[in-house]
DNA sequence: CCTGCCGCGTGACCCACATCACAAGCACGC
DNA sequence: GCGTGCTTGTGATGTGGGTCACGCGGCAGG
């Protein structure tokens, strides 16, 4: 067995440590049981398409490596990223649960570990197991409130700096306390763009701004926040 | 028993008759008995205020009659609607799903009849009843779907007029195949403006726009659409 | 009746940002 | 090396629509 993109796959849930609690996949052995059973374990290149926007679902991936970007995309070409999942997200779940066509795009941004399992055998297996199914309305939940986050973002704030702020503010959340916050994260001024729904010259003028005031550096794939509170106020909060 | 708001209560899930397949509440009979045991059934006027964003869950709303209208509001006082929820929703699962704060506040519209569930009934009721847990994944499935479908008519459209353009298309898309679909509707341009998340005054102007050419003319409550083709080529299908 | 209040209609102003256009920096593969 | 392609930086220009300001009509309540 190889490990086409500088990774070893895992194919045993059961032995699975890449899995945390956060994990849809935490689930009680019966349940763990039955989803090794039915998953297809496969990995993928940065780039690869796992579903478009308007297909019928096939079924659900487990993120268990890499990140993914989800994103949908108007008739004039323009395109809008709704997130960037994390390991332990199950994508395609909504079109899958509801039996409507996939109603975003996923494309992964990074070699990614992916575990696809077919819609029926999903089914099924929610049907069964109750413990499993609980997991995934919680799941769904949370893609809400990020969802309901993001409508805010977009119909509630006027400028672009406001809402690039608080996407900042986002990232550095999650990082643990320190003065500065630093996050690593692989993305063009192109795809900030596409996130808080602006040009890519505004996303560049916004940051030579926010360079020259001393409020946050991004330089390579690092970002620097280096005063939280101004960032803050430019919220609103 | 008096019927405060104009209509009669409906207190046995069992014998109800406002419920259709597409209700939350469609469930098979065991489960139906237990929700029946657990809900608390109220009647509420027009601007009641069933819960407010920033709120830790109380439970969820069952509604079963009326209509709700769910929104967010900035610091700055800039309202945000998310939707208007029809009977058969069911109101706050996110909050008291994933035990977070609600995240968006909930408005009757009019005179409405809703069915309240205290969270912890509500969570041990999906534990044991697998096809309403399943039931519950499927309706946070179609909120993240609408949701989604906001994201883009904020994000992905630069208009005004494509942005009323698609949310008229919206409403008419459920109404009956006919020449000029007519759709009744209670709602101000204010309310209008916020939905699509724009200024009242644009709303006006678009609308006036709209009525010259003979696109749509919205009078009193009623909208009238009279040249389909033209709202569809508006949001660029 | 007059007086608020609220939803609608419209004009004037102006600024944030999309768009276009082009140059410079940087990483590749050959 | 040198071309090719992508990302970033920056200036000039135009405009959509937010905001303010005010007038009008309808409706409820004193």
């Amino acid at each position: 067995m190889g490990s086409p993109y500088g990774f070893e796959l895992v194919e045993n849930c059961l032995i699975c440590k890449l899995r945390s609690d956060s994990f849809f996949c935490s689930l009680p052995k019966g349940a763990l049981e039955a989803f090794d059973k039915m998953k297809y374990t496969a990995s993928y290149p940065a780039g690869a398409v796992l579903f478009v926007e308007g297909q019928a679902p096939r079924g659900i991936y487990m993120l268990c490596k890499g990140r993914v970007k989800l994103s949908t995309t108007s008739a004039e070409g323009k395109t809008l990223i709704l997130k960037i999942a994390q390991p332990g997200e199950v994508l395609g779940m909504h079109a899958t649960v509801s039996g409507t066509p996939y109603e975003i795009t996923a494309e992964t941004g990074q070699p990614c570990q992916l575990n696809f399992v077919k819609r029926d055998d999903f089914s099924n297996f929610l049907q069964k197991h109750g413990d499993a199914c609980l997991k995934a309305a919680q799941h769904l939940s949370k893609d809400c409130q990020t969802a309901y986050q993001q409508i805010r973002s977009l119909g509630l704030s006027h400028s672009a700096p406001e809402r690039l702020a608080r996407l900042l503010l986002e990232w550095t959340a999650s990082s643990p306390e320190q003065a500065e916050p630093k996050v690593k994260l692989a993305l063009t001024h192109e795809e900030i763009a596409q996130i808080i729904g602006t040009s890519r010259e505004t996303v560049t003028r916004v940051l030579a701004d926010f360079r020259k005031r001393q409020i946050a550096v991004l330089k390579g794939s690092t970002l620097t926040v280096r005063n939280k509170g101004v960032l803050e106020k430019l919220v609103g909060a």
